[in-house]
RNA sequence: GUCCCCAUCGUCUAGUCUGGUCCAGGACACCGGCCUUUCACGCCGGCGACAGGGGUUCGAAUCCCCUUGGGGACGCCA
């Protein structure tokens, strides 16, 4: 049996976006749990709009996802000598010729066509001019006028198009630069591709790019059409549902496992599964439980997924991915060891690393800001006898051990009257700044005894001072 | 307009190929409860779907047809 080899093959015109790194997904994870091998091919052809950044950006994202090729990167503007000796090989077997017309009338006869009906394509008016090459012709592939080619697709099943359909596409433009639906066939074939899995909005292509399989006697590759990806209002994901770059998740702080398992559970399932680690997906992944519908991408779910993979990762590991986003938080160089104290105090709570590095900053502060609504609530003349009392309780205790704690508390509650849970908020907006927050004896533990100390002296002054002030 | 695809809870889906075990299961979200020093986590419970209509069949979410709805493609873009 040979090697499933799968490609993925984005044009360099823009970052990599979500559905895209789906389908790059899907043929890594393919061709992973295959044992083959996974090509990436730029199809830059378009010099127009094709850039360096873009190709960059690419490489960065696919970087983050932890995807990694295994031939290439190949860049289709360095293969041209490739694609014009097979043009020439279509040229001279007759499945190809030399078209002069114009676009201007090809855009006439497109309209007509439409206002008449039918499909706008080409009339054929060169298709038997046995025209020879010049400046400004185009080559157009000769598509048979009659018959069916018919897609055996992995993923949605036969589909039978009417060649009629068809139109004489180009594959060479009048300045000499090949066409997509051409270099593709050619590159798939020179790379020695045989696993093809893209998106629905290929499907079209397809029947084309078949027809040049077989006229250049070339055995067709498996074909999988994915479904898209869609928005809520359920058309084509675009920027206008939110963000669709895929380092843009990164940058929220979403967890590269976790938005893969989030973009290859949509559109494919197995059982009843939901989280998946990453050698799970290489594991389980198959073209047969691929969906045959488009799906809504819902970033409330990767949210809970993000959340998942967040408690089910080291602390460690998450201390290292979290000092970036407290970076972004203004804490320069955070020591790791303090770091990963506090990571696990927030690791159940956060659902991304952002929410988390922004739910740390009060462990580094050195000043506390207190939220109005928590200042407001509880920081009043009725936590200055339990907030005064726990200062004294603690000041005589030389090791903040969670027992002494403990016993602290308990002391105040006894000499207030109060329960904890009456203690417990005022002491927590003293030491964070707000009504929520990881467990106050932990957060104890972590910021020590002075600044403990400092903390609830702040707020007891804070109180006095405000009551002053309503004088 | 033409061609192609799709159709189960609000969303992602299991079940469809190989009809009966499905008065349809799971997850997210939502609502309620428990736990509790807050918020989360966790646990328990609730809400909630086979688009509609015809067939076929003893029996259909599952097979066939039509309708409707949605998506996509119609480039000297990829």
């Amino acid at each position: 049996m040979v090697d499933i080899i799968t490609r993925f093959p984005p044009s360099p015109t823009g970052y990599l976006h979500v559905g895209g790194a789906r389908t790059a997904l899907f043929n890594w994870l393919y061709a992973r749990h295959t044992n083959g091998k996974f090509v990436l091919r730029i199809e830059d052809t378009d010099t127009a709009r094709s850039t360096q950044a873009s190709v960059d950006a690419i490489f960065e994202a696919l970087e983050w996802l932890g995807i990694e090729w295994d031939a290439g990167p190949y860049f289709q503007s360095q293969r041209l000598d490739i694609y014009q000796e097979y043009i020439d090989r279509l040229v001279a077997a007759g499945h190809a010729y030399y078209c002069t017309c114009s676009s201007e009338k090809l855009e006439v006869m497109r309209a007509a066509a439409m206002e008449k009906g039918g499909k706008p394509k080409y009339d054929g008016t060169c298709r038997d001019r046995g025209l020879a090459k010049t400046d400004n012709a185009v080559v157009r592939f000769k598509a048979p006028l009659g018959g069916t080619t018919v897609l055996k697709d992995v993923v949605k099943g036969n589909i039978v198009f009417q060649n009629d359909e068809l139109d004489d596409f180009i594959i060479c433009r009048s300045d000499g630069t090949p066409t997509y639906n051409f270099v593709v066939v050619i590159d798939d074939i020179t790379m020695n591709i045989n696993t093809i899995i893209r998106g629905d909005d290929h499907v079209m292509n397809t029947p084309k790019q078949m027809l040049i399989y077989k006229a250049l006697d070339v055995p067709l590759p498996t074909y999988g059409h994915v479904p898209m990806v869609l928005g809520s209002d359920r058309t084509r994901l675009s920027k206008r549902h939110g963000a669709t770059s895929v380092t843009a998740y990164r940058d929220m702080g979403f967890l590269p496992d976790a938005f893969i398992n989030y973009l290859v559970r949509l559109g494919w399932s197995f059982g009843d599964q939901e989280y998946f680690t990453r050698e799970d997906l290489i594991e389980k992944f198959s073209l047969e439980n691929i969906g045959r519908s488009a799906g809504v991408f819902d970033q409330e779910k990767l949210l809970a997924l993000n959340a998942e993979h967040i408690k089910a990762t080291p602390i460690k590991t998450l201390a290292q991915l979290l000092i970036p986003f407290l970076e972004q938080e203004g804490i320069q160089a955070p020591e790791s060891a303090f770091v990963e104290k506090v990571v696990e105090t927030l690791a159940p709570r956060s659902k991304t690393l952002k929410e988390m590095a922004r739910d740390a900053v009060f462990y580094f502060a050195d000043t506390i800001a207190y939220e109005e609504k928590a200042d407001k609530k509880f920081l009043k003349q009725k936590a200055l006898e339990p907030l005064t009392l726990l200062v004294a309780e603690l000041e005589q205790i030389e090791a903040f051990t969670e027992e002494n704690l403990e016993d602290a508390f308990r002391a105040v509650m006894e000499k207030s009257g109060l329960k904890l849970g009456k203690i417990a908020q005022p002491v927590r907006v003293a030491l964070t700044g707000r009504t929520a927050s990881p467990g106050i004896f932990e957060i104890i533990a972590i910021i020590g005894r002075d600044k403990v100390l400092d903390r609830v002296s702040k707020a007891v002054a804070h109180i006095k001072d405000k009551s002053e002030s309503m004088e």
